[in-house]
DNA sequence: TATGAATGAGGCTTCATTCAT
DNA sequence: AATGAATGAAGCCTCATTCAT
């Protein structure tokens, strides 16, 4: 049906860096990221993830439970890397267009440099930091609101609204759409449906 | 006893035989459905399928001749369920309003009557029928477009966005939201936006 | 615990590392031959063949990637063994009489040595080993013949008909007769018998 | 490796046609035989064979017990047929040549009108009604002797050179070689070395 | 630690055989 | 009887994971 991606050609060649054990923790999740990202989580093996690497099977063991493990460990450190960015983009925000275009903005520039190209399969939401993130979005709306940057409506609903909407555009940014179009089009769209939203 | 070489035949256990023929392949497609949409197409297995099912392995390919095909089913079956539906109620929208309202209205109802109490995990996104659905939705919004019904803009991303919207507001219906309120909210949202949008 | 929907980790089971990789691929060969031997390369399955084994299923892949696989790797092996002590003597025989008892002594020698007491069934003719020893004596009596050792007849039957002798005859020296008696016998037989045969 | 033989098409047509039991039990081995002949024992399954009929699965258990059985059954039919021809062909022997030009031509004969075009699949001798015929070689073989016929050998081992030569030579009469020239070169190559063999 | 061969659960699928009709 | 759908053991193979070195 679809073009599966061609498992990784083999060793990628390379005079068996000496690593300490943080580079290697650090070499695998790099190849992890690439390999997901071109195969899926489901469809790329372990090994396809340590033939990207300079290492051997076992010491994949070393550093990650299960192949389970490092996709969270992948996730989380997105998570880790990301909400501090979107955190302070939104807290800074001075008008609801800046909260808006910070949050939107933010989130697709992170994707479009760090996971472009990658597969269209969707990210699993309950990754404790996935979760997390929006647990803060929510925060950051009700904040917002209590400061009379956006209008009072349901928070939960406006930060749901918002995560969706980010979740579904960010596949147009994985597949090459540019982040100020995509992040402008999200951005008119709450800004101008924020004010029509039943008041609370 | 004695020792040929022929492998001993098989067969020691009890029968199980309970449903009609008919009704089998029913049977199939709702476990194909509900485990689809609980692990993701990629990730289930076929196995995974029959477990969900009282029948045993074989039984599976005396109806489908494999995981691809079940899932062709599967698209079949909720064309011929949810998505008419859905589609009546956009093509038959006299204003931008209806447009949205029915389309969540129609979703959020169905959600409601079928997923009821369902698990909290969110749909993933690579499920046969979401992938269906989304592409008729951005059909019928292309259509709307050109009726002049919603304002000429970029119809990919307004599906998406309308789309993220559902999938996360729809778990607030499935843990007890009324309807009509999540409706209300989405289509608020989206009426305001449209006219906000950029142009195409 | 909790109904995640991704399937349980594997690997419940004790270990059984015993031997060295380098014995490994012996050992399947080994136990490859006997298996085929026993029930034809046709019927027997790859896991007849691991259960004939103390490895692990899975085991059998680091060393052949097929049932096919192993039988080549067995052609070769019993190329090196046993068809070149026949080839040999086939080939420094100088009278017809040494073309018979070398043929057949060296057979049955080889016989009475590896299969002792080895079950009373026939061999399955589409053993590899039986199959590639087939061409080459057919080739030998070609040969034999262009030497002017043998009288120019059919030599497709002569080598059938030679085989199919020794293969009856092996079973007398399977249980005990003497390998001098046997292959006697058989020498008389073609010794007397290809005169008689229609000339080419 | 080899073009294994394509499955038979479905059902061959047919008007359900109403068969006595005695009728269908025959149906069922004619089409044993022409599928086991055309596919190999291993490689055709009992769906091969039924589809050869106009009958349904189930029933061809009413007939057989297993597709063993059927195979045993055919090789008994076999035998049973040519059993009784091999043997009044024998006894009726004047001469040495006589016997040995009717045991090989009766049973080439036999074989070129049942089984030609059947896979070089080799029979497992181990059938009681191949056992017993191999015992009426023997016990012919050990009469003609008496008669005077045969000179006196080891009748045992020549009556397994002759089954030997006589199994091996009928593959190519299956292959297509002409009934007379295969019988005339088993039959001159005993004849020739009937007298050469060790004197009892 | 790092290595990589060994392991066996489990994936997909076929097919001999049973059994309700 | 005859039918043919249902059954599940077993075939082939992959791959996450362990473990001796």
């Amino acid at each position: 049906m679809d073009a599966k991606p061609a498992r990784p050609p083999a060793r990628p060649q390379g005079g068996r860096r000496e690593l300490t054990k943080a580079q290697n923790r650090e070499t695998i999740l790099v190849a992890a990221r690439q390999v997901f990202a071109q195969m899926g989580f489901a469809t790329a093996t372990v090994r396809d993830v340590i033939r990207a690497t300079p290492l051997a099977s076992g010491t994949f063991y070393n550093y990650f439970k299960s192949k389970e493990e490092v996709y969270q460990a992948l996730r989380d450190e997105v998570a880790l890397a990301v909400r501090p960015r979107l955190r302070q983009a939104r807290r800074g925000a001075a008008t609801a267009e800046e909260f808006f275009a910070a949050s939107f903005g933010a989130f697709f520039q992170f994707v479009a440099e760090n996971c472009a190209g990658a597969s269209p399969e969707r990210f699993r939401m309950d990754s404790p930091e996935v979760l997390a993130g929006f647990a803060e979005l929510q925060e950051d709306i009700a904040a917002a609101m209590a400061r009379g940057l956006l209008p009072a409506t349901d928070a939960a609903s406006l930060s749901a609204a918002l995560a969706g909407v980010a979740f579904e555009l960010v596949e147009r940014v994985k597949t090459g759409a540019a982040v100020e179009e995509v992040t402008g089009f999200a951005t008119a769209l709450f800004l101008g449906g924020i004010n029509a939203l039943p008041k609370r």
